[in-house]
DNA sequence: TTGTAGGCGTTATCAC
DNA sequence: GTGATAACGCCTACAA
């Protein structure tokens, strides 16, 4: 009944690991394991003269708490996951960093997944964190409707959803107001003089779906009749830059372009550029996220700004509350705001 | 002594966490706890029957294998550290999307954590990290000597530099050769007649130390003289914008920009906008990284391209051989090229 | 204040 | 092909 131990001890050996136990950092202080614990620990009820024993030893031997032990034991990882679609994207990097950073100073590990917009993908990684008990999950749901959100609840485990909402009505979120965001791009555009302004949206996302929602309300408020084909739901796995394309070539008639987020827009700039096509004099274009290159692109982009980072902490901390058995329910809507550059 | 256990159950219940545990099924299924294990892991010993019996009833209890038990036992966690200096900076978010594609590939999870470019940070990172026991570790390192490096040699836990180099000799690594890029963007500059090349230079890790080597060169080369003043240390906790303002001001009258990466860039070029001094017509300006933004820059920024997302799928895999036992020494250096676009 | 022992959930070993 | 059992490293209730 050696044999297991003995090869894993000596493996890790082999490798340098790590292998200092406990019980070997007792030993060596010559006290009980509850004791090393329990000075290790800072606990209070050790005498101070043995709490720097311990660690004095502790540190000559190199001891390395075992979190995966102490996790098994104490139902508890400190450790949070967090699925958005990819972190490649700069708005959920700034998201990631919000929360990472509030996660942090609470002393909690932050897990993180890409979904990459699959909805498969995003329940496979949730279900990774669920293996590795994660004690709450953040997540950017790919879709309206997610099972994956179903499978949190079902599980019981505690989670808040950021950026975007889904249908479930037990989901607490954090996001911007996605309504009024649309509502205040189309209104700005609608202020310049434009009635035919294409719509380049994201698509089967809450953000996608609220968003189309306050372009039509700017709209009927000016009077200006709704055209279906103004509308390009775009998805994730498609180039923006097929999609301009085609709406251009249609004979629409656009004057101005409100795109979902900064990254379309630098597609879209980019095919209006081959075309010619100037802004903001032929084509106003007016983006979402303000990301921070955006200030500097030619022409400069009038953006609305999100905050990214902000929306990031605000949903680490409803999670953190959660868990500390924080009934309440978390509905947090945050507003955006209109950069005006050069961009409409 | 029942204590403990019961309130784990009951808490875990309360909030309806996953508590079905290998036994639970076992039981279930009738069978014993090292068959049912068989079946969850798709073992050849355990006849086709039982094991389909068994997985659905797993199924049907909704059983989630605990990794933290598993990795207790096994002393393997299929998790690999990576500390990189921040998740915003694109340049890194590209770097770990290509680690964390292509470990995912192998079936292992990324942890990810943000040095801030403290190397206090850095450390208590690795620190956790080797709490979590992983199996690995891939740092982009803060500063050439490393103190975190000189720990993970001593704890033996495998690990790859990536982006950055230090300068222990036993370090695996994976860079972009940033001596060529000092000598291409300098080269590039002098080529188009510029002598006299304001360097903004990032400080104290080995790409700053050697595209400086580089830029040095290049200047020799042309029978240019070094003029020191000309060289700007930017620490990254310091806005680029104050340090080019500096220079400026200093009546160095330099002709051209080398900036660090396309982020100082934008900072740069904030600053050359508001004192009218034209891009690249009163000054040339030529940076690193070759963000995607940079193509729609006012005016597009010739810059150097770095294979980022390649040079992090190639760390994970040289960190993965190391991994399986491989004792070859990994020193890859990948070639940046020179993008040229209307800044220079 | 300190030591002893049990168990968290899993898998490898060994006997059947 | 299957089942019992011993660890992995840790923390805490209890006894001393």
């Amino acid at each position: 009944m050696k044999t297991l131990s003995r090869e894993n001890g000596r493996g890790k050996r082999e490798m340098g690991l790590a292998r200092v136990t406990i019980k070997d950092v007792a030993e060596a202080a010559g006290v009980g394991v509850s004791t090393a614990s329990r000075a290790l620990n800072n606990r209070r009820d050790v005498s101070e003269k043995t709490r720097r024993h311990v660690l004095a030893v502790a540190e000559r031997l190199g001891y390395v708490p075992n979190s995966l032990a102490r996790g098994l034991l104490l139902g508890k990882t400190k450790t949070i996951g967090v699925v958005v679609s990819s972190i490649l994207n700069p708005f959920y990097a700034a998201v990631v960093a919000g929360i990472e950073n509030r996660l942090s100073a609470n002393d909690y590990k932050t897990l993180l997944f890409n979904s990459d917009e699959h909805p498969e993908q995003e329940f496979a990684a949730v279900k990774m964190l669920m293996e590795q008990r994660v004690d709450g999950v953040i997540l950017a749901p790919v879709a309206a409707e997610s099972v994956t959100v179903e499978h949190l609840v079902d599980a019981g485990i505690p989670f808040v959803l950021v950026a975007r909402t889904a249908s479930h009505p037990m989901a607490d979120y954090v996001v911007c107001d996605d309504f009024a965001i649309g509502h205040l791009a189309t209104k700005a555009l609608i202020d310049k003089g434009h009635k035919r302004i294409l719509m380049v949206n994201s698509v089967g996302n809450s953000s996608a779906k609220l968003r189309w929602e306050g372009y039509r309300a700017a709209l009927e408020e000016a009077g200006i009749p709704y055209d279906e084909r103004l509308v390009r739901p775009v998805s994730p796995f498609e180039p923006v830059e097929n999609a301009v394309s085609e709406a251009l070539d249609e004979g629409l008639k656009p004057t101005a372009i409100f795109s979902f987020c900064d990254y379309m827009a630098l597609g879209i700039m980019k095919v209006l550029r081959e075309r010619r096509i100037r802004i903001p004099q032929d084509m106003a274009l007016i983006s979402c996220d303000n990301l921070d290159f955006t200030a500097l692109l030619d022409p400069p982009l009038t953006t609305i700004h999100i905050p990214k980072y902000e929306i990031g902490v605000e949903a680490a901390e409803a999670l953190l509350a959660k868990i500390e058995g924080d009934e309440e329910r978390r509905e947090r809507v945050v507003a955006p705001s209109l950069i005006e550059r050069g961009s409409v």
